[in-house]
DNA sequence: AAATAATCGACACTAAGTCTCAACTACTAT
DNA sequence: ATAGTAGTTGAGACTTAGTGTCGATTATTT
């Protein structure tokens, strides 16, 4: 995986240049991340799958570690509507959080990738003198599977009723 | 308070409509939400200030009743990077929620009233095929206050060193 | 005024996240 | 390589937003 060591490397290096300490548990924490870049996962949820991989962590010890990734703006902290911080590898060189599309039917969290708020952030910062610096845009809504599901359902009523 | 009054009347008729008896508590509740419009409390805010006002209130019944009023769509329940459910009426006719500029350095919140967000809404409808029902939209950045503050320090700086 | 279903409030409980502190370890400089 | 040290760790106590329980209460209907 060329892709993920270098940006192992590359999160080490910035760990290294703020300071901290290199620990096994900093490694494995930000080695999970990497693995799950797709998800967006919890601090729990990051907890259970370092200790999976092999040795013990403690739960304060991710957490820690999350709060150090993200002033390091190497992860995005998300909260959604349950209130429970969820956590976004900041891969690309965009210096924007990209935007979420959670369903509200299954709970499914989908990523779009363009920013497209540039426009309005240049808006807000003539408007309001608000001086932006970055942005969480989530859409509520009902995802593709949910829709075509509904659907079914709907004509199965039809055909039985 | 000619507006307050004909918007308190339209929510107690919606909770009717609804199913929901009319307790002085709902009451109580509905009258914070009104007076403090332009806020943005927490459900313990609410509930010190409804005490405040003259009985007491229990802190369940607020959830309770915040809960009910978010179904309805009379308010909306925001989950900034706190982790803390905030409410915010929803007065206008407009279906979706307005915008919020949180400010780094004090923690404050204001609204940005435009939504702007509906061209971009159709963009992900047909890439996405999500079918976009609400959203959340926050500016993380330096209010005015805080940026006219930051100048003046930087100023000092200059003149004492 | 009585019937009743909804609602209330006190309090127990859950769970995300923080704090504390003694033990430990990654790095630095000899 | 070794020792010194500042940073880090983990167990568990603690905090706190929010939920669940249940007997007592009350808004509404008839
Ligand atoms: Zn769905
Ligand atoms: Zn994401
Ligand atoms: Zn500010
Ligand atoms: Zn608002």
């Amino acid at each position: 995986m060329k892709k993920l060591d270098s940006s192992f490397k590359l999160i080490k290096e910035k760990l290294h240049k703020a300071g901290f300490k290199l620990t096994p548990q900093r490694e494995l924490t930000v080695e999970v991340l990497l693995e799950k870049e797709k998800d967006h996962l919890s601090a729990e949820e990051i907890y259970l799958l370092v200790k999976a991989k092999n040795t013990g962590i403690g739960l304060a010890t991710v957490y820690r570690t999350l709060e150090i990734l993200t002033e390091l703006q190497i992860i995005n902290k998300l909260t959604f509507q349950d209130g429970i911080a969820r956590y976004d590898l900041n891969m690309g060189s965009d210096k924007h959080q990209h935007h979420h599309l959670l369903c509200l039917k299954c709970g499914s969290i989908e990523e779009v990738k363009q920013d497209m708020l540039f426009e309005i952030e240049k808006e807000i910062e003539r408007d309001y003198h608000f001086l932006v610096k970055d942005h969480r845009l989530t859409f509520h809504g009902i995802c593709r599977n949910c829709a075509e599901q509904d659907k079914e359902d709907e004509s199965d009523v039809n055909v039985n009723g």
